[in-house]
DNA sequence: CTTTCTTGTGAAATCGTTTTCTCAAAGTTC
DNA sequence: GAACTTTGAGAAAACGATTTCACAAGAAAG
């Protein structure tokens, strides 16, 4: 006697119960085949069979089971995404905005961390390859040499965020970095900012953080200003590291009047620092954030920033994605709009 | 000739690239068999063969087609979580300690989000089942009753987090939101606050908001203050929600002195209203917020608030999850402790 | 009335693993 | 030294779907 207990109508069922095409074949009174072709919409079926194989899927209750399908049809909508963390408002909104479109798209997500190690995203491609994902969500461009050229060799499609750059990958979507660092640096430089330093996220293995200090100090020169001149502190997203990095600049001499930071969690701990120590915001020196998250109007002052629209860029690459079945198109690069709010933590530079 | 081609070494290729099982044994010399035993860790293999076994997986980088596995083994190591969004950072973070553990013991997780919503959770859960989660972390007690009845039929088992109730569930792992609102109340009545009010969160299909506000009121009732009179508002957690919430508070007459908070992110647009229209914290009110959001110490004034440790909650479900595998324990429940932070945005009730 | 397409159907191969059988070789025990 | 364990390893059978192939039966064309 197997495991398996063979009830009155001949059918068999597994032991917990579930239901197999096998099952619904038996009840439409048809070949497992046919019961498949009808429920994958396969019209080469006749009417009556059609209804009976439906009628006795839907009494049964029957779930197909997505690994055995998987493994025969090489297709999962399953798609994967590395995201540095989601501890980062950053990131975690653009995840949101991927899973609800997914969603509605008829497709999973299945989101792994790297903590912004590039060796760490090598091995979770790995697993999400093995996982079965016809996608990955990236985030940047810069990637080990072995992560793209292993996925292109397992053919997942690969999509980078918050980049327009699309290099080794198939796709982009997200803003140009660099240019968003020149508008901070013009917007500084029109309000006659002349010690202008910036606290830069950690640029190594993240394009995003180095293409804003670029960007920026590229934008520096072009007005006049050395790049020499221009005091960059690295830091991870982080406030301390905020209120740490203002304070190495508050303590440099001349003191900038005007501080650029890579991402509105260092602004909000350079704002801080200011507000704990006597140093006037915008009176003394002028604070810039990057991203525009609630932080930036909940801080006092309130956050002069550059909107990044995280969820959008989410959802977009959702929709690129459910493209790629039908229309798979070449290298394909979206961009959205980043902009400019200016709030309360600028202003033109002390006399 | 088929799809695959041959190397010169003899072993095949799928057309993608992907290394399969056969081609690690092909290269060590052995039987697939053998070179599965080595990689699930069954001891009966001799130790030469399994060093040249591993060896091959290595070099070859081989990852195991999860879907075959999981087809065969009856075993997908596969977590599914429905959270109401991740554009909330208490969520981000359990979900982010989640993945972090889950990843650590060789599990996956697919995400899905309901907006607050049972009905689209029911959807959801629906869904993961199809790709064959063998373990779904949910938030808070309340489900629809389909959602929970299904999964146990599925044979999925249920853990709830932000909770320490189990009932239809399987295990929780949270901390006691009935005793977290006690204990502000009695922190307020200590500071002699007469005049109380609560900004809730929205308490439909939301136990934590419900339990919070229930077991706040039970608390002033304790101390002698009558429910009746404290007014409570409830809002989904949004700054914008803080700020009108409290416009309607201090609108009242008399003013409460002390306002407790279902989140701090109502907290901080409370604060904000009082900041803007120059009511003194806490010289004219109190405010008390939840979670210890990195905001919590980011406005000004800093919120005195309740520390959540989320992230060690998703963490400790990873592993509650795990044990399943080996040890089926029954009703499992794990009390994380919270505590009260005390910053700058309460003090003693004015005169 | 045959021949040639359609059309619908079932049998069987397949996907890449794990796991059960089977069996040979090497130890053990009397 | 014969009879029994143990041990290690391969061949082959699952797992549950999809999909190819083969083939009837009926329709259309000659």
């Amino acid at each position: 006697m197997s495991s398996e207990e063979t009830s009155s109508d001949g059918s068999t069922r597994s032991p917990a119960g579930v239901v197999r095409l096998r099952d619904v074949a038996l009840r439409a009174g048809c070949s497992v085949a046919t019961a498949s072709r009808v429920l994958n919409g396969n019209n080469k079926v006749g009417k009556a069979e059609r209804e009976r194989v439906l009628a006795a899927a839907t009494q049964l209750g029957y779930v197909p089971n997505s690994s055995a399908r998987a493994l025969r049809s090489q297709s999962t909508r399953l798609v994967g995404a590395i995201i540095p963390t989601l501890d980062h408002a950053i990131y975690a909104k653009m995840v949101d905005g991927l899973q609800e479109q997914l969603s509605a798209l008829g497709m999973s997500l299945i989101i792994n961390t790297s903590e912004y190690d590039l060796e760490r995203e090598k091995t979770q491609a790995r697993i999400l390859v093995g996982r079965g994902v016809e996608s990955i969500v990236l985030v940047g461009t810069e990637h080990d040499p072995d992560t793209t050229r292993y996925l292109r060799d397992a053919g997942v499609r690969q999509i980078y965020t918050y980049t327009c750059v699309v290099d080794g990958g198939d796709a982009a979507v997200g803003f140009d970095n660099s240019a968003a660092g020149r508008m901070i640096a013009n917007y500084l430089r029109d309000l006659n900012h002349e010690r202008i330093a910036m606290i830069a996220g950690v640029t190594k293995g993240n394009d995003r953080a180095r293409l804003r200090r670029d960007g920026f100090l590229e934008g520096l020169e072009a007005s006049g200003l050395s790049a020499q001149d221009v005091f960059v502190i690295e830091a991870p997203y982080k406030i301390e590291n905020g209120i740490h990095a203002m304070q190495s600049l508050m303590q440099t001499y001349p003191r900038p009047t005007a501080v650029f930071c890579g991402s509105d969690i260092l602004a909000a701990g350079a704002v801080k620092y200011c507000n704990s120590h006597g140093i006037r915001i915008p009176g003394d020196v002028s604070i810039v954030g990057f991203d525009d998250l609630e932080i930036a109007e909940l801080v006092d002052p309130s956050l002069t920033t550059v909107h990044v629209p995280a969820k959008q860029m989410g959802e977009h690459a959702a929709r690129m994605l459910s493209k790629t079945l039908s229309e798979k198109s070449g290298h394909d690069v979206h961009e959205l709009q980043t902009r400019l709010i200016v709030r309360e933590s600028t202003g033109p530079a002390p006399a």
